[in-house]
DNA sequence: CTGTTAGCGCGTTCAC
DNA sequence: GTGAACGCGCTAACAG
C-alpha cells in the first residue's frame, strides 16, 4: 500500500524522473519522442500515479488554495450565497477553497493570516460581519494586508483605505430602489424596521430610502425609523398606529429579512390584509421569500454576485500586480405579493 | 520581501536548523538548554517566522485538511448545517476544511478523490444528494473508498456496505415521532406531501408515519400519500377535500420544509385557520420555521449533529485503524403554532 | 534533438 | 546540540 512517486513511474517507463515531469506537465520547449511520451503516459496510468500537491506547492510556491474567512456563521445565507459565487469562479481556475476562522489568536492576528503566512493559502477573501465592523478591527487588518501586500479582498466592509481591494454592496441603491418601488405603488407613509446596528451599511440604506422620498417630493416626516433590536414592541406599536389610520398608502420597509417575516407574522395575526391594508418590502432577499404568506417582495442584495466579483478581483491580483480596486454592486427588486 | 525560513531563524539564534525545529515543536525526549530555547524563541518572534505548511505536510505526510464534498448546492441549509457541525469538531483539532467538488471527471472518479490521491486532504466527508443516491454511484464510490482504505465517512447515504463509515439520520424515527405528535393532538386523518423521489430516506419516513398510526390503532387508509413533485395541484386538491369534511382531526405532514411552507401559503390564501381547521407539521426544520405564519411545527433533522458525528468518526479513523462505524441519529420535535 | 544529472524548496528527525 | 539525509516534484544546466 505504498504511495506511487514520480520515481516509480520513471522506473516503470524506463526513463528519468525529469522526463516524467516534462511529459506529464506537457512542458513547452522540451521535445520528447512520441513513443517515450507514450511509455510515460501508460506507466503513469498503470501505476495510478498522482503527483503530491504538497511537493508541487513547495516547489511552485503556490498552494492553489484561497482562504475564505468571516465572523459570520457558516450557515447564514449571507455567507453561503457569497461562498457559492466565490466557488463558481475559483473552481474552474483550479483553486480550492479553504474555510478559515476569523478568530484572533494570542499572537495578535487572525487564523486566516496564519494560514497565509504558512503558505497554506495564496490569498484571502474576507467577508464582513457586524461585530468585525463594529470593533474597528478592520483598520488593523487592512493595515496588515496592505503592508505585507497580501493578495486579498474585503467583501462588504465599506472600508475606506484606498490600498486594499474592496467589493461592496450598494446599500444606498438598495434602499433607494426599494422606496422608489413603493412610491410607484402609491405609498406615502413608511415604518422602517431598522436593526439599530448603526453600521455604514444600515445608514446608507436609510439614506437611500430618504433620498427616494425626497426626490418624489414626499414629506420626509412620513418615514418612521424604528430600532427593532432595541425595542421589538415599538415596531409593532408604530405599525399598528399607522394601520389605525386606515390609510391604504402605508408600508413597512424591513431592513433585515427577518424583520420582514416578523412583520408579516404580526399583520397576519392581527388579521390585516397584505398588500391591501399595508404593503411590505424587505431590503434583503432570502430563499424563503417566495414561501412566506404572502410572498415577500424584496430589494435583493447581490450576494452571489459580490462573491463572484471578489473572487475575480483576487485572481487578477494573484496573476499580476494591479492597483487596488473598489467596487460596489447594485441591488435588484423582486416583486412578489406583499406589494401592490 | 523574502520569506523567512528556519535557516534564517537558526542563523539569527546562532544554532542549527535542527535545534530550531526541536524548540519550536517542543519535541519531547530532546533536552535543550533553557537559554538556547529562549534565543530561538525570540529570534523566531523577531523575524516573524512561520513554518511552511507545505514543507511540513510533505515531511509529515499529512495535510491537516479534510475534504467535504457533496452534489448539493453549497447554500442549501441541508449542506451548511452539516458543514457547521463538521467545522466545530475539526477546527479545534487543527484540521482545515477544503470544499470539494463531487463532479466526476473524465478519469472516472470525482474531484475529491483526486484531492485525496494528491494528498491535499487527509480524509473525505461525503454528503449525500438525491441525484448521487439515485444514480447508484454510491456503490462505485464505496468500493473505491473501501479498496484503497481511504479515511472517509458517508453522510446521510443510507448505504449498506459494512466496510465504510456511515452516519445517517433516522428518518423512520423522524416520521414516527412526527405522526405520534399529531396523534396526541387528536389527529386521525393525514395528507402526506411527498417529494416522490422514492429514496430510502423518504420511504423510511413514510414507514415511520404508518407505524405510528398502526400502533395508535388508527385506520391506515386515513393516510393519503401525495407525490407533490409529480402533480403539485393534486396535493392542494386532497387537502381541500379533507377540509371540505369540516373535521377538526385532520393534518398535513410535509416531507420537505418547502412543502410545509407551500401548504401554509395555500391554507392562508383560502382563509383556513391553522391549527384549528387543520394542523401542519414538517418532517424537517429550517431556520425560517419560526418566521412563517403561523410558526411551523417540525420534526427536525439532526443536521448539525450528523456533521459533528461524522467529523468525529473521521478523526477516529485517522488516528487509528478502527472498524467501520454505522450510526443513525434520531430526530426531535419542535412544537410551534401549526399544531394544537 | 532528446533525455539525464543534480540541486532546490523547507522542515523534520536519525545517528552521532 | 549538530550534520546530513529525507520526503517529492520541478527545472536549469548539461551530455549524448
Amino acid at each position: 500500500m505504498k504511495r506511487v512517486s514520480s520515481n516509480d513511474v520513471a522506473k516503470e517507463a524506463g526513463v528519468s524522473r525529469a522526463t516524467v515531469s516534462y511529459v506529464l506537465n506537457n512542458v513547452q520547449g522540451v521535445r520528447i519522442k512520441p513513443e517515450t511520451k507514450e511509455k510515460v503516459l501508460t506507466a503513469a496510468k498503470r501505476l495510478n500515479y498522482h503527483p503530491d500537491s504538497m511537493a508541487v506547492a513547495l516547489k511552485r510556491n503556490r498552494s492553489m488554495c484561497i482562504g475564505v474567512a468571516s465572523r459570520r456563521d457558516i450557515d447564514e445565507e449571507r455567507y453561503t450565497k457569497v461562498l457559492k459565487g466565490i466557488r463558481d469562479v475559483l473552481a474552474p481556475k483550479g483553486y480550492a477553497i479553504l474555510i478559515c476562522s476569523d478568530e484572533w489568536n494570542d499572537k495578535g492576528y487572525p487564523e486566516y493570516l496564519q494560514y497565509y503566512y504558512r503558505k497554506r493559502i495564496d490569498g484571502i477573501l474576507l467577508l464582513s460581519h457586524i461585530e468585525s465592523i463594529r470593533e474597528q478591527e478592520t483598520e488593523k487588518v487592512a493595515a496588515i494586508l496592505r503592508k505585507e501586500k497580501i493578495p486579498s479582498v474585503l467583501i462588504d466592509y465599506h472600508h475606506n483605505s484606498p490600498m486594499v481591494n474592496c467589493v461592496d454592496i450598494n446599500y444606498f441603491h438598495g434602499g433607494y430602489i426599494g422606496a422608489e418601488f413603493l412610491i410607484q405603488k402609491g405609498v406615502t407613509q413608511v415604518v422602517y424596521l431598522d436593526s439599530g446596528t448603526n453600521t455604514i451599511q444600515e445608514k446608507e440604506r436609510i439614506r437611500g430610502v430618504r433620498k427616494a422620498f425626497e426626490e418624489a417630493g414626499r414629506e420626509m416626516d412620513r418615514i418612521t425609523i424604528v430600532d427593532v433590536r432595541e425595542d421589538r414592541e415599538e415596531g409593532s406599536r408604530r405599525i399598528q398606529s399607522i394601520l389605525a389610520e386606515h390609510r391604504p398608502d402605508s408600508a413597512i420597509i424591513a431592513g433585515w429579512v427577518r424583520y420582514g417575516f416578523c412583520a408579516l407574522n404580526m399583520l397576519n395575526t392581527l388579521g390585516y390584509r397584505i398588500p391591501q391594508d399595508i404593503q411590505v418590502i424587505s431590503l434583503a432577499g432570502s430563499s424563503f421569500s417566495d414561501l412566506s404568506y404572502p410572498r415577500l417582495t424584496a430589494s435583493e442584495l447581490p450576494l452571489y454576485e459580490i462573491g463572484k466579483k471578489s473572487a475575480e478581483v483576487l485572481l487578477a491580483t494573484l496573476e499580476e500586480e494591479v492597483l487596488p480596486v473598489r467596487i460596489q454592486l447594485p441591488c435588484r427588486i423582486t416583486a412578489r405579493e406583499t406589494t401592490k
